[in-house]
DNA sequence: CTCGGATCGTCTGGACTCGGATGATTGTGT
DNA sequence: ACACAATCATCCGAGTCCAGACGATCCGAG
């Protein structure tokens, strides 16, 4: 997730963004990637190695007991890619990996105390970080960049339907 | 640009925006992946490597004589990578390479007149593409998403003023 | 003219990602 | 009880990406 974009292309993409102001792919790229310096700059700051550290914290802190398959579904991370991140959290101490008794196979990830903290205190950074790339929108047009945001990512077509 | 998404994705991603409907960075995630994804099919089908391919013909259709340097900072590639993307290029025969007989350091990469065909035809494709991705979004509503992206990706606020 | 620093394209090394293979464990049919 | 397919986490190999090093070339100071 992060780990794609480095902070020396900034400049760079705002300006290509500005070259291409009609092509929806390239303000997408664009758009994506300056979120996402944000949100990596913050978790980098307070020891998280990347906004997909903090991802998969958030799916995790619903408490509700997951495969690491499912998990990696959840947040959409390949499930071998999971695997360095968990591992990476575990070392941190922010979560666990209990083995479900039931089914010796599948591990249970869990956050602990601290990783709860972490995301606590994460959450209110990354609102920022969010605000700050969102500066000159207003509020609805927040909400409305969100609704058609949303509808492209999850309409239901598929490359299969139609080709 | 495109080899960061994978078709067998899709579906998870969609269900991962579904999941975080007010999230901004999982939504243009989700979004970015789903064009991407139609307009590296529509590249493949017509013999370009990927999307990122065609913006690179893209940027030399307009016969602007650039350095690769320059051309890495437009199409927002590293210098390094776009190597890689001139050889594949050159080796169809879609661009060359020229020297700049006043400067030997610098190489000049042209469009051949394969390379504009190939681009005119891949517009099409292209377009549809977009639409697809843009399926259930109004006229009115895509000019303003474009604005609304235009102004997250080129916002002049950097890092370094608010850190 | 020549020397030293800057700038171009290219190469190299280390890190990351993902498809597919592997080992452990499960349930199912017989 | 036992073979066998299915499923989970993990490992491995091939591919990609980028920071930094490198050679070639240019330019300005002396």
């Amino acid at each position: 997730m992060g780990s794609s974009l480095h902070e020396s292309e900034t400049q760079a993409l705002a300006a290509c963004a500005a070259a291409y102001p009609a092509d929806l792919t390239i303000l997408l790229h664009a758009a994506v990637n300056r979120v996402t310096i944000y949100l990596d700059h913050a978790a980098a700051e307070m020891g998280l190695n990347d906004a997909r550290d903090w991802l998969v914290l958030a799916a995790l802190e619903d408490g509700q007991q997951r495969t690491q398959l499912e998990l990696s579904r959840v947040v959409c991370v390949d499930k071998t890619t999971l695997i360095t991140v968990l591992d990476r959290l575990e070392r941190q101490e922010l979560i666990v990996r209990t083995v479900d008794p039931s089914d010796r196979r599948v591990r249970i990830p869990q956050i602990t105390e601290a990783g709860r903290r972490m995301f606590a205190t994460f959450a209110t950074a990354r609102d920022a970080a969010e605000a700050r790339a969102l500066d000159g929108v207003s509020k609805e047009d927040r909400d409305l960049l969100l609704t058609l945001l949303g509808r492209i990512a999850t309409d239901t077509d598929t490359l299969a339907t139609s080709a």
